[in-house]
Formats: structure tokens, C-alpha cells, sequence
DNA sequence: CGGCTAAGGCTATTAGCCTTAGCTTTATGG
DNA sequence: CCATAAAGCTAAGGCTAATAGCCTTAGCCG
């Protein structure tokens, strides 16, 4: 039985490349560990807390990498064309990961690492908005609003919400048209 | 044994009913049939699809009944007014339900009766939409700008997407009007 | 009233999964 | 060179979905 020299990374790794291969409900110890070259009980001692745990990393590396994709899409640019670069980034990453962007709501309760990640990917978004005067308070509903609208329309798109011929590359462009200018005309009370 | 009535109805209510009480994954054949007072393969002389059909079911019936709810709110309303209402009501249903929205997308593929039930959510948007003069394509455009808007906030809402300590309600509010603003202004080309 | 059919239950079984327990081997550090 | 911890294994228990086959009830039709 030679050492295959596991981490809990690779774990994950091959978690990811099972659900992009073969949706989420593919999901399953074995199938990870098949793919691994090991026997099924042997990840635990990577992943100790079994299925939940190894769900729950999922969530945190695909939220790390979505943040990652946002900030490089914004590196160069301000106000309204960072927003619409942001907008696409996190939709194109949806579109090219549809099974592993929906694993992401699939995390039991956020832990620790997870509310990093994800402050991390509010951060980006915030760091966008500065150009538009927002701060403090209006500054985290704004940002509550993009990540409500890229998500939404993201999750739509990929669940096949979207059954209609319509372009959807043009309601993509009427949505970022009324994001910025939503975002221009923010209604501070 | 006696028998007890079921029709496929009573199933998926009481499949809601465990949804509702102990979350998305507490959704199993051996428990629905518990509740139901039968035995599990009994399931599939009303369900003959087994969990696959009846995870279907569910989501017919949850959009239905979102629909009911939208159409409701919408009711005796116009123009920014029937927007605002109608995404509160959808808010508030995923709220009320956070389980039962949680299972919607968690549907294969689509089918007939779930594609017509989707339908009639967005006729109530589209009927909405009517007073802002949209119509044809950009009428299927702003309408899923409008469910972009709805489903990405209630499901990062129920999904714990918001962890910081700013009032929910605000952010609704600005949601609204930058939505109800970019309806006003809709980049017609 | 008698009997037939179909529907709605059941038990038993199979296959696959997660998880724990306990053993064995490998690698590494002193 | 050996001790120990890490990393693998097999075995077993308890879930689950799903299928097959049987039995009983309900209701209808002659």
C-alpha cells in the first residue's frame, strides 16, 4: 500500500474536478476517493470531519477563487466600467463552473474560514464602490446590492431560470445599466 | 393495514412539511413515508418517480405558490408601488420558508408542469412591468432583471450571505429604488 | 349477490453510501 | 537503528433508495 501522499487540498481538488465533471450530486467519499487511488475511510484522516467538512471546504476554495476573479477584473479600472467588469467576471465564473458555483450555498453553517473568504470578496466589491462616494454604512448596502444582483443573476442563469430565446447577453447589459445607475443615483436618505 | 388515502398532493405536503422543519437534507423517502404512516416503497405506487419525481413535485409547488404570493402582492398596485410590493412578498416568502426556497433550484431539469408554473411567476413580473411601457423583448429583459434582483437578495438573505450587522430592511429599501429607478429609466437602445 | 380488477398497502432484498474501529505499514526524527 | 506518528488498509454497522413479489381492500359490473 504505498503512500499516495494526500493533502487535504488535493481532497479538495479532486472534489472539484468530480463536480465539474459530474454535477453535485456526484459528490460522494467514494467517488472522491476513488479518484484519489485510496480506500474510502482513508480520507478521513485528511478531511476529519467526513462529507460536511469536505462540503464546507468546497465552499470556502470556490469563494476564495470567485474573489480572486472579481479583484483581477477590477485591477485597472473605476466607477461604472469596474462594476460591469466585476459583474461579468462573476458571471462568467458561474458559467464556466455552473455545478461548482451551486456547491457554493450548500456549506452547513459558515465557519471561520468562510467568513474570511467571503469578506474577502465583500471587500473587492466595496474597494469598487469607493469611486462612487460610498462609505460606512451605504457603503455595505451597496455592496449587499451588487453581490444580490450578481448572484442573482448568475444563479438564474446557470439553474436554467432563463428559458426564454432571448439574448442573454443583452439582459446582461440592461442589468449593469441599471446597477451603475443605481449605483450614480444612490438614494443616501 | 389499512388504508390511508394518500394522493401525490399529500406526499409532497408532507415532504414540505419535513423541508419546513428540519431543512433540505432531512428530505428522504424513509421519512416522508414515516410521516405519512406508510412504508417507504409504498411512496412509488404515488410517486413513481421515487425521490428524483419528488423533488420535481416540490419545486412546482414551491414556484406555484410563489407566484400565488407575488400575484397577491401585486394586486391593486402600479408602477414603482407593485414592484416594491411585489419584492417584498418575495422576500418575505423565502423568509417565512427558508428550506422550502432553499429546494427550489434543486430540480433536474425542467419539465412541462415546472416551465409552466415558472411561466405564470413571470406573467405576474411582465404584467407588473406593463406601466413602465416595456414590452417585447425588453419586457422579457427587465422582467429578469426584476427576478435577478429578487432571488439573488432572498437567497443570500436565507443563506446567511449577509453577515454583517446592517439593518436588512435598509438594504431592501435601496435595492428597491435602484431597481424601481432603472425601470424609469430603462436603457431602451 | 358474486366475482373480477386495479390500486394501495406490505415485507424482503439488493446495492451503495457514510462512518467508526482497529490493525498494519511507511516515513521520519532522534 | 529504533520509536513513534502519520497514512494507509479491511471489516463492520447503520443509513438510504430502489426493485420484486405478495396480499388485501375498494369498487364496479354483470
Amino acid at each position: 500500500m504505498p503512500r499516495v501522499g494526500l493533502t487535504p487540498d488535493q481532497v479538495v481538488g479532486h472534489a472539484l474536478a468530480l463536480i465539474d465533471e459530474q454535477g453535485l450530486d456526484a459528490l460522494t467519499l467514494a467517488a472522491v476517493a476513488a479518484r484519489a487511488g485510496v480506500a474510502t475511510p482513508s480520507l478521513y484522516k485528511h478531511v476529519s470531519g467526513g462529507l460536511a467538512e469536505l462540503r464546507r471546504l468546497i465552499a470556502v476554495r470556490v469563494t476564495e477563487e470567485l474573489a480572486d476573479r472579481l479583484a483581477e477584473a477590477a485591477v485597472g479600472r473605476s466607477g461604472d466600467d469596474a462594476v460591469a467588469a466585476v459583474l461579468r467576471a462573476y458571471h462568467a465564473y458561474a458559467t464556466e463552473h455552473p455545478h461548482r458555483y451551486t456547491a457554493l450555498p450548500q456549506a452547513p453553517q459558515p465557519d471561520d474560514d468562510l467568513t474570511h473568504a467571503a469578506a474577502r470578496l465583500v471587500g473587492v466589491i466595496i474597494a469598487v464602490l469607493r469611486e462612487y462616494g460610498l462609505d460606512g454604512a451605504e457603503a455595505i448596502h451597496a455592496a449587499r446590492t451588487v453581490r444580490s444582483v450578481a448572484h442573482g443573476f448568475a444563479s438564474l442563469s446557470i439553474g436554467g431560470g432563463f428559458q426564454l430565446a432571448e439574448d442573454l447577453a443583452t439582459t446582461q447589459n440592461r442589468l449593469i445599466t441599471v446597477l451603475t445607475t443605481g449605483l450614480r443615483t444612490w438614494p443616501t436618505p
